[in-house]
RNA sequence: GCCAAGGUGGCAGAGUCUGGCCGAACGCGUCCGCCUGCAGAGCGGAUCAUCCCCGGUUCAAAUCCGGGCCUUGGCUCCA
């Protein structure tokens, strides 16, 4: 079964049918980096990440390229706050590397490349002169604006009409738009004391312009906000790409400048599918750094860890929108617990004296060939990681109805579970089943819990229950489970 | 106002493109049982859905068509 996927551009689900059949071109619009990134940015980034780990399993080679916007008058307004310095560079730097950091806690894969504004300036003037010599573009008073009247599919992405839209950008650029729609390919000069006052909420009387400006060919000034990805996406993939991926909210107005640009400039199809992450909700409203309900992904790692998280964001279809709560996080908790104790057990038991090599399960066969089928049909289906999630499940059930049902176990069929978990639960969604050690102390560690459980054991022999408990409890609040079977007691970090 | 996406059990969330296998998945929760000194985990069972409403098409509709109601998002910065 091949990949198909919804495009927003056409509103239906289609075979998947990159340019080149073995390789595919990706460009995720990035972070504005002028805040922490919170849990909606995660959603987005994990499941462009399960994306990407797909379309490579399914066997494509991907060039992965993800940007950040560090030219924004919404850092320029971080300036000089908080101690991040007055330069508008050093405070997109904090934040980048702030990023980067939850990146790498959460287990993303890598992009091949994280290309910043502030380094494509000349490549971002070069495409504005390539509008305008098109004609789909004007300059006004040192700042060029592109023409939508010039652009006939001007829309088609959003399904909005021209006449029906309102205006885009400041009223006080209105005066020097031909068309209130029209939007900035290059804004002259430095940011104005309004826009800074305005994100710094703050008296204008008191803020100063701000913010990098560079020269052009007309004039001193800074990028406008869509032109960047373009001419980014050029740079490093091609003219034309197979996958831009976004969040919903992007889709109009920064989507549709996006391909009216880039298209009028190069006369070739930007991309040609169009993904979108729906949005995360919280108590009925959309999670935004704006509307400050937001959690932060930092403060979900250190809260939860990563792989609840990302057990959390790959419980909905990345299409549908998807409710945020304590609820709905302990439930990922919950999830992920049994996902990973069903591999351990799995470990465990091929790992211990009754696996026997001749010993078949046919039903625990059978369950794995079925599972791997369902999950990468639903992979297929417009990367449907709920379900296939699911699968992984009914594989967890298999195993542990396989464990306790006998005293001999399935040597061969064990392995063959435990590959499959490997291969879809940490290949594919990005888990990180075995990795419960990661500073390596843990030896150590693990040695001292053992004997202290052996203390614990001669107490429960003695009928000490009550110490017994209390070593149990004791443990457990430093996050160590310890479960009495009848192997003797374990335990799991 | 315009545009888009949705409305499925206590919760969450698949299934809707490609009508029948959906008497509705996976999971969380709750209750009972097995196991256990207890707890947990696991297993077994139970609980739990007139699939927003009305009408239509069809042998057959959660799925298709028409109308309505409601929610969220975009139209200003936003993954």
């Amino acid at each position: 079964m091949a990949l198909s996927l919804t495009n927003t551009l056409t509103g239906e689900r289609e075979p998947f049918e990159p340019q080149d059949p073995d390789s595919v071109l990706l460009y995720f619009c990035g972070l504005t980096v002028n805040d922490d990134a919170h849990l909606g940015h995660a959603r987005a980034w994990v499941h462009v990440d399960v994306m990407h780990r797909w379309l490579e399993h399914v066997g494509y080679s991907v060039r992965h390229v993800e940007n950040f916007t560090d030219v924004n008058e919404k850092i320029v307004a971080r300036a000089g706050t908080a101690d991040l310095g007055d330069a508008e560079s050093a405070v997109a730097l904090h934040y980048i590397s702030s990023v980067i950091e939850d990146m790498r806690s959460l287990n993303l894969k890598r992009a091949d490349v994280y290309p910043r504004v502030s380094e494509h300036v000349p490549e971002i003037i070069d495409l504005i002169e390539a509008v305008l010599e098109g004609e789909h573009a004007y300059e006004s008073d040192g700042s060029v604006y592109f023409d939508v009247d010039s652009f006939p599919d001007y829309g088609s992405l959003s399904g909005q009409d021209l006449d029906e839209m309102e205006s885009q950008g400041p009223e006080d650029e209105r005066a020097e738009k031909r068309n209130p729609q029209d939007f900035a390919l290059w804004k002259a000069g430095p940011v104005e004391e309004e826009a800074i006052a305005q994100h710094r909420d703050a008296d204008p009387e008191h803020v100063e312009p701000g913010g990098q400006t560079w020269d052009s060919p007309w004039g001193e000034g800074r990028p406008g906000w869509h032109i960047e990805c373009s001419a980014m996406s050029m740079a490093h993939l091609d003219e034309s790409i197979d996958l831009h991926v976004g969040g919903q909210d992007l889709v109009f107005p920064h989507h549709e400048n996006e391909i009216a640009q880039s298209e009028a400039a190069t006369g070739e199809q930007f991309a040609k599918y169009w993904l979108h992450v729906n949005l995360l909700e919280t108590e009925g409203e959309k999670m935004s750094t704006s509307l400050q309900n937001f959690f932060t992904v930092k403060n979900a790692i250190d809260e939860v860890g990563p792989n609840p998280v990302r057990m959390f964001l790959l419980s909905a279809q990345y299409r549908q929108s998807q409710t945020y709560s304590q609820r709905t996080i302990d439930e990922a908790i919950e999830r992920w617990d049994r996902l990973e104790r069903g591999y351990d057990r799995a470990v465990e038991a091929a790992d211990s004296p009754d696996a026997y090599t001749k010993e078949t399960a046919h039903a625990l066969r059978q369950t794995i060939e079925e599972q791997i089928d369902a999950f990468r049909a639903a992979m297929n289906d417009d990367f449907n990681t709920r379900e296939a999630l699911s699968a992984l499940f009914e594989l967890v059930g298999a195993v542990n109805e396989h464990i306790d049902g006998r005293d001999r176990y399935d040597y061969e069929g064990l392995r063959e579970a435990i590959e499959t978990f490997e291969t879809f639960g940490n290949g594919v969604m990005g888990f990180t089943f075995a990795d419960r050690s990661p500073d390596g102390s843990v030896g150590l560690a693990e040695e001292l819990v053992a004997e202290l459980l052996e203390v614990r054991e001669r107490e429960r022999e003695a009928g000490n229950y009550e110490t017994a408990d209390g070593i149990r409890e004791r443990i457990a609040e430093l996050g160590v489970e310890v479960q009495d079977t009848d192997d003797g007691p374990e335990f799991r970090f």
